[in-house]
DNA sequence: GTGATAAATTAGAACTATTCTAATCTATTG
DNA sequence: CAATAGATTAGAATAGTTCTAATTTATCAC
């Protein structure tokens, strides 16, 4: 196992330290499903069927816990296109999103894809946190 | 009362009529609320706690209710900026949002002041339904 | 107007997603 | 390895929303 180029193990385990989270068990095993396998954008219960699909003993509890504190370290976003569930998505970099309104799914779109342009002034006493573009897709009629 | 250049009961339960829709002492009540001031974004707690103030008897099933026909009316359009809270807006045509997140306000932005650029074509077998820019506020760091 | 009927309203139960609580367990540190 | 701070957990609690089934009301035909 040493001295490979990548070790997922490894990997997760320093991903967590960097975020200042202990690497306990079900932390590695959400970082293994959510960063392993390219962009994703999961809900609690989601990711809590993939754990249980592969093993992993953990509850909805650590599931949101650690949602929250992924998302306060900063590898995860929250994407609000649902009023009804959080997504997370893993992709934490200056990007858009499209979601399909009949099933809910959401993916990307790149970043530098969409300019915003004539945005007004920020009211006195705030500023930006974030602009959020969501294109929301129904199926085509046809 | 004949003859009155506006007649804001008149105006409501037309309102109500054209969009197919009971012009009932509820929905009366309700639409004098939501759009005799204005631009307004509501939710169904509030608009409740609302319509109780001004001594309308109304559950808040009705509330429920109501904002959904008034929706699919074309009444209303339903803004999703919080994960935990259905807001709706009385202006329907194109704009966007500012959304305070410290306080839970929203408010628009005229709609032909922002323009996008870049949109990626929509994936096969979908179109666009609308987008939404949601620019998030916080208090200026000061 | 009156009666018949379809639609609307309602209280309260049910539901869903999420958060909280307090007990148990575990990673870390010395 | 013991002490301890932090993490996990089951299950209770909560918040917002939807549902149910009984009652009330608006509308329509007469």
């Amino acid at each position: 196992m040493e001295g490979m180029a990548t070790r997922p193990y490894t990997h997760s385990l320093e991903r967590l330290r960097t975020a200042g989270l202990r690497p306990t068990r079900q932390r590695l095993a959400l970082v293994r499903l959510l960063f392993e396998r390219g962009d994703r954008h999961v809900t609690a219960e989601q990711l809590h069927a993939e754990a249980l699909a592969i093993g992993a003993r953990i509850s909805l509890a650590t599931i949101y816990n650690s949602l929250h504190q992924f998302t306060s370290a900063g590898l995860l976003r929250e994407v609000v296109v649902d009023p009804a569930r959080r997504y997370f998505d893993t992709n934490v970099s200056a990007h858009h999103h499209f979601f399909h309104e009949d099933d809910g799914v959401l993916h990307d779109i790149p970043g530098d894809r969409i300019a915003l342009a004539g945005l007004p002034d920020t009211p006195r006493g705030t500023e930006i946190d974030r602009v959020d573009v969501v294109v929301r897709l129904r199926p085509a009629r046809g």
